[in-house]
DNA sequence: TTGTAGGCGTTATCAA
DNA sequence: TTGATAACGCCTACAA
């Protein structure tokens, strides 16, 4: 049976109360006191019990994340890094995270949530993978439940979050591809639903336009943000009368599977095709060709995340923040080569 | 404010000790009374409130796993799959899953664990990357924490388990290659202190006996399970002045790595050099050309080890219950192509 | 500077 | 079948 306060406080004989505030660290406790029983507490290996003071002080120290995790995709190395940097940061922050796994947009999704919240088994929540307008912002918001996002819904609430600009970047994608010569230009994308599909497909557009290429309802593929997904969109593309000759996806993941479509066709990629993704997954770059990106620093803004959530939760962080990222172009040899070949119909 | 369990029965002019009977199904409460008690709590949107229940109760409902997370290997796919397992299978049983992230062998991935045992945070521990002698084996046991590990150490202590025979496994896929002509393999491993590396190794040794392959230490590298650790091994492996045939992997991570020096330094990968990894990650299927490996459903598994604890937990496994998975041997292009050329010194 | 006492929301014991 | 009551371990007015 672990130790619990009463047991210092007996071996002592002091009071619960004030060994209660000597470890606590409040001022009204004599020094010689308090070093009786940091000794004592550390002897007898006492640590407080966390149910017990979670019900007294009303809060967990725990934050909360729910992967989206749909049928066909549990995981992937975005969320692995992102994971990987929720847990460092909220470890440092002396927090405990919580981990759930739920289809986006279902039932089981909203009663964890609801569980969680009304469970009070958590002091905040961190939301990825955001939607255009996403029913877990507005729950969470008129359930004054403390919490951050990873890009930025279209709901009118008030609460910090982390962005990149995914149309500007997307669109200096294309400025390279572009620069490179060429004309014919695929997107590989997610369900439009998706904040960040919304952004980098507009960046896409944007930067055709800009670049007077028009605009190929044929080049533009729905995906699901799965290596699966890029490899049978990128099968689709190759083959059509007339290819493009080159194909940028929605994120890292997507790539991989349009680089694998791609050699098994016979294309060369960095010579006959050139191939772009979207994140900077750290071991990215050991794909073949290496993959041009456009990086951005998961695991930093997983562990931001967890500093403005716990900032808020502690009641420091009372205004509405909104931070922008800057994530850095990656060139790198799946865009290298010579100019695109020009492919005829 | 959440609604309590008060509130109910004042609401439905019961008192709490019936409420809370109906809800937990005991057989002492009217039928009539359940069905009014199930309603209004579903219509008041009543939760119990998870701290009071552990404190009375003595158990969270809550499973933790701290990921061995050295700093230089934050997240890699295999920890993603692993999490992603646990996090449905736990979420199926009803129960939450705690993560943490600490440094291997740590004094702060002690701490971690010393917080969540006599804190009372979970109830039980699931354990990966098992080192041959492994203190949080011992400690865990001596604690008399429940939990489950994925490979089992060498200490004489009870608790349930699932392995695949690494040694076997590897010896086959040395068959493998060995059939395919080859002489000179290498091996890069990791931390000779881990589980995987002693049964993967004594695999491959096994395996160049039984075909009367002579050893050269030349060729076996330690690595670090990443991408990184397997480039860097790579380059040594084939700038020999003997270089391998084929190089095996103690993993899909080192194997990508591996792929991309042989890419780099212009081997061909399926025709010039042989590359093997294990684990068979979700999604490395992709790599080019696609990677032989040994196939573990690594997601089962750890959806398998839930379901163990769990069964631990609430007292239905009794005895020491050590499950052997079996994996497969996946055949893809890396190994595939044609005879190996015979490299003279 | 220290101790006493009450209560956080739930479940379990016992009596009605 | 139901209800009053006492814990679980901790924190915090308030009193000493």
């Amino acid at each position: 049976m672990p130790v619990t306060i009463r047991e210092v406080a007996k071996y002592l004989n002091l009071s619960i109360t004030t060994v209660s505030r000597a470890l606590d660290g409040y001022s009204d406790v004599s020094e010689a006191t308090r070093q009786r029983v940091m000794l004592a507490a550390r002897e007898l290996g006492y640590l407080p019990n966390r149910a017990a003071r979670q019900l007294r002080r009303n809060c967990t120290e725990t934050i909360g994340f729910i992967l989206p995790a749909d049928a066909s995709r549990f995981y992937d190395p975005f969320s692995a890094e992102f994971i990987a940097g929720l847990g460092v940061e909220t470890t440092k922050q002396g927090f405990d995270l919580l981990v759930s796994t739920a289809p986006s947009e279902s039932a089981s999704e909203q009663q964890a949530y609801e569980r969680w919240i009304h469970g009070r088994k958590v002091d905040g929540i961190v939301l990825n993978r955001v939607h255009l307008t996403d029913w877990r912002i507005q729950y969470l918001s008129q359930n004054k439940l403390p919490f951050v996002t990873l890009e930025r819904s279209l709901d009118p609430f008030t609460y910090p979050s982390l962005e990149i600009k995914g149309q500007h970047w997307f669109k200096t994608l294309i400025d390279h591809l572009a620069d490179l010569g060429h004309h014919r230009i695929a997107f590989i994308g997610a369900d439009p639903s998706l904040k960040i599909q919304a952004d980098r497909f507009s960046g896409y557009q944007q930067g055709l336009a800009e670049h007077d290429l028009p605009y190929d309802p044929d080049l533009v593929i729905r995906g699901d943000l799965s290596s699966e997904g890029g490899y049978r969109s990128a099968r689709i593309l190759l083959t059509l009368p007339a290819p493009p000759s080159a194909i940028t996806c929605i994120d890292d993941q997507t790539a991989i599977g349009v680089l694998h479509a791609a050699n098994e066709l016979g294309w060369l990629v960095g010579q006959d095709l050139a191939v772009a993704g979207f994140d900077g997954i750290e071991g990215f770059e050991h794909t073949q060709p290496p993959l041009t990106t456009v990086n951005q620093p998961v695991f930093d803004i997983a562990r931001r995340l967890v500093q403005l959530l716990v900032q808020q939760i502690t009641g420091k962080l009372l205004v509405e923040e909104k931070v922008h990222i800057e994530p850095e172009l990656v060139i790198r040899q799946s865009t290298a080569g010579r100019e695109p070949a020009v492919h005829l119909p």
